[in-house]
DNA sequence: CAATTTCCCACAAAATCCCATGGACTCGGC
DNA sequence: GCCGAGTCCATGGGATTTTGTGGGAAATTG
């Protein structure tokens, strides 16, 4: 699947709509025909949004299903993937509404940020994000982060 | 099938129906053509109703079969998943009554909260929602390390 | 026949659809 | 290189529909 790049700015309405980013888009629709719909859903590390393909999102639900049935562990997990999850259906426009408990989360004004991290992007309050993105990059030299073999590989594919 | 996401807080009126949020009722609804029926159920583990589509509902009882047959084990988890569960039908609004024994064991009083769990979904008296739901995140953050790297292949994908 | 349950209509708020506008950008001809 | 036509994209707001909610009438139950 193609990936979420690139930080976008883009301004939230009266209705609390804003526009998805057309590159966004494009990496949402992927091979499906239409428009398709995405995930959002508060992180639970950072005071923003995150954004996910639907495909993507229930790759992470199925790490549920390896959990033992009826245990305490899968319990826990699904109320924490799926509690705070909504579905984002954009209009025709290619529009979509922020509720409003995730803009708070995200301390939102009316101007956002879009924010490409790959798998997933991150709708951020402007000036939060920058801070964001120049605080993983200094720590990310600092400490020499490296990746596993395997997923380097499938990322740079 | 479709997954129940997000929380979406619902009036109990006088005679003790809630509707069903709009987005649970497309979950419900499924492939199906009309307005599906659903089985309502006390949670064993906390003091909420979960609210099952009859097939997923289906599916875990399946999973008895699996269990040595006349063994105890059985005995307890058929007894446990069925004595209890009760059908409910939407009416025209897509509301449903919340049996009496079941609001109870619930504590719900004239607001509740329809909570999203992947594969079914929850109702519960809303502050002990938010409670739960803060405990769940917080025990599956703590878990979540010893997870392998899965997630991130399966998102890149 | 009394008490409860189910059906049906009504209504206001909110979400969604739909059309319109203007800026940025692309492309081709001159 | 310069200019105009055409396109795509972000944005705005009015009109329409959906949704959650309330309550009366009909039907069921015991």
């Amino acid at each position: 699947m193609t990936q979420f790049k690139g930080t976008h700015l883009v301004r939230r309405d009266g209705k609390g709509r804003v526009s998805i980013p057309s590159a966004f888009r494009a990496v949402l629709k992927g091979d499906h025909p239409i428009n398709g719909p995405l995930v959002l859903r508060p992180s639970h590390k950072h005071a923003c949004i995150e954004g996910w393909h639907p495909e993507s999102f229930a790759a992470q639900g199925s790490q549920i299903d390896l959990l033992p049935r009826f245990s305490d562990e899968e319990d826990d997990l699904a109320l924490a993937l799926y509690s705070d999850a909504v579905d984002a259906e954009p209009d025709k426009e290619g529009r979509i509404v922020l509720p409003n408990d995730l803009a708070r989360h995200a301390a939102l004004a009316d101007e956002v940020a879009f924010v490409g991290a790959g798998s997933h992007f991150q709708i951020w309050e402007p000036e939060a994000a920058q801070r964001r993105i120049a605080e993983a990059r200094e720590r990310s030299r600092l400490q020499r982060h490296t990746l596993p073999p395997a997923i380097a590989a499938a990322a740079g594919k």
